[in-house]
DNA sequence: CGCCAATGTAGACGATGACAACACCGGTAT
DNA sequence: ATACCGGTGTTGTCATCGTCTACATTGGCG
């Protein structure tokens, strides 16, 4: 916080010619711009601003606005795979990390709406990019773990593992992309606490148990 | 398609000065247009090239290029509902009209991936238009029923329906919206026909069918 | 102490959405 | 018939955007 305050901390002096961590300030300024504005309205020069350089300041950091996304869709999928593993770590037994994940899935999305919407839903992110592709396929891995831990059987190898999977992904990403979207008012209109629990209901229901 | 060769028909004579059916080939080209460019590149002027009038011409039609947009996804919603419903009364079973409909979810959102995401995973149009909140209704109120072709109750009305139609609708969009993501890739490799069947299977599983 | 690579700034260009002023056209009232 | 008029399309302009290029500033290294 004190770099934050950088700029009022020298009332009276001149702001320092160089920033000193204007890549990490950039990213934290593109998630807040990217939240208020939208995928859609978003702009590199409003970041540029929000960070309190020029508008062209960010092309030492970032090869074009893509890149930059790129970078915080990375960031985001990290913090998914983050969410995902501690939440299914607080699951009681191992038959019910999925029915977790799932709950922590769609709080993380709604928490995030247009970082998730960039995460899954844009094609401005280079998702061949090495650091974007690790970052997604660890969250994705830990999904798939928490189907074995349920099933016992590897989705890679057995067939049934693999529908249990594409069910668990599917119906969380659905129900995360629909509220995100307004829609499934009966319920988005709960209160957090219950709809994190119904989640995890109709996680357990829709895999058989 | 006499009026769309109209330009051709009239090789050295002066292409006339009103078009005829401007909104309707506006929307037309907008569609191609947001196909081929994807919904953060799309571009009114290029719609308005495509279509052969000049960049200015749309304002007469549409309020912005916004609503062209919302136009654009009540079309969508208006075809989505009509392949739910011809789908789902081609299954056999009042129970398995909701599997059928599943597929066809998924085959609309796979066969016109960008108007798919502009209909659910976009700010840009008003979804709270008349025509727009109107034709999302209607697609929306094709699953409510077969889940009450199935359930043989109310999801307004009974809790256990509702939930059924959550895991449903939930299950649906988030295959669609990830193979369209191009995640997902061990069903997404398949091939259509092969694709379809195990997204019914899915939902029936799901469903506890 | 002087050079230099890294970092930030300023200005310009083409593309875009929106707006304003004007041109064209068909139908209608006189 | 003709003069008007509202709907429709065009041209020109402006602010904003992403990107590129030239230049300024800085700290560290030889």
């Amino acid at each position: 916080m004190d770099d934050a305050t950088d700029a009022e901390a020298r009332i009276g002096g001149r702001r320092p010619y160089h920033h000193g961590d204007l890549r990490a300030a950039l990213l934290a300024a593109a998630e807040t711009e990217l939240e208020m504005a939208g995928i859609e309205r978003f702009s590199l020069r409003a970041v540029a601003k929000r960070a309190g350089v020029s508008h062209a300041a960010p092309a030492n950091h970032f090869d074009g606005a893509d890149d930059l996304l790129t970078a915080l869709a990375a960031s985001g999928y990290v913090r998914l795979d983050a969410a995902l593993r501690s939440e299914g770590d607080a699951a009681g037994r191992p038959a019910d990390r999925i029915a977790h994940a799932a709950a922590a899935y769609v709080r993380f999305a709604m928490g995030r709406p247009a970082l998730f919407r960039l995460m899954f839903s844009s094609a401005r992110p280079d998702f061949a990019h090495p650091d974007l592709k690790a970052a997604a396929d660890a969250a994705f891995m830990a999904l798939v773990e928490d189907v074995r831990a349920r099933t016992g059987a590897d989705p890679f190898a057995v067939e049934d593992a693999m529908r249990e999977l594409m069910i668990a992904w599917g119906l969380v990403h659905g129900l995360a992309d629909l509220m995100n979207a307004g829609r499934l008012t009966p319920l988005l209109e709960r209160p957090e606490a219950e709809r994190e629990k119904i989640v995890r209901d109709l996680a357990r229901r829709a895999l058989g148990g």
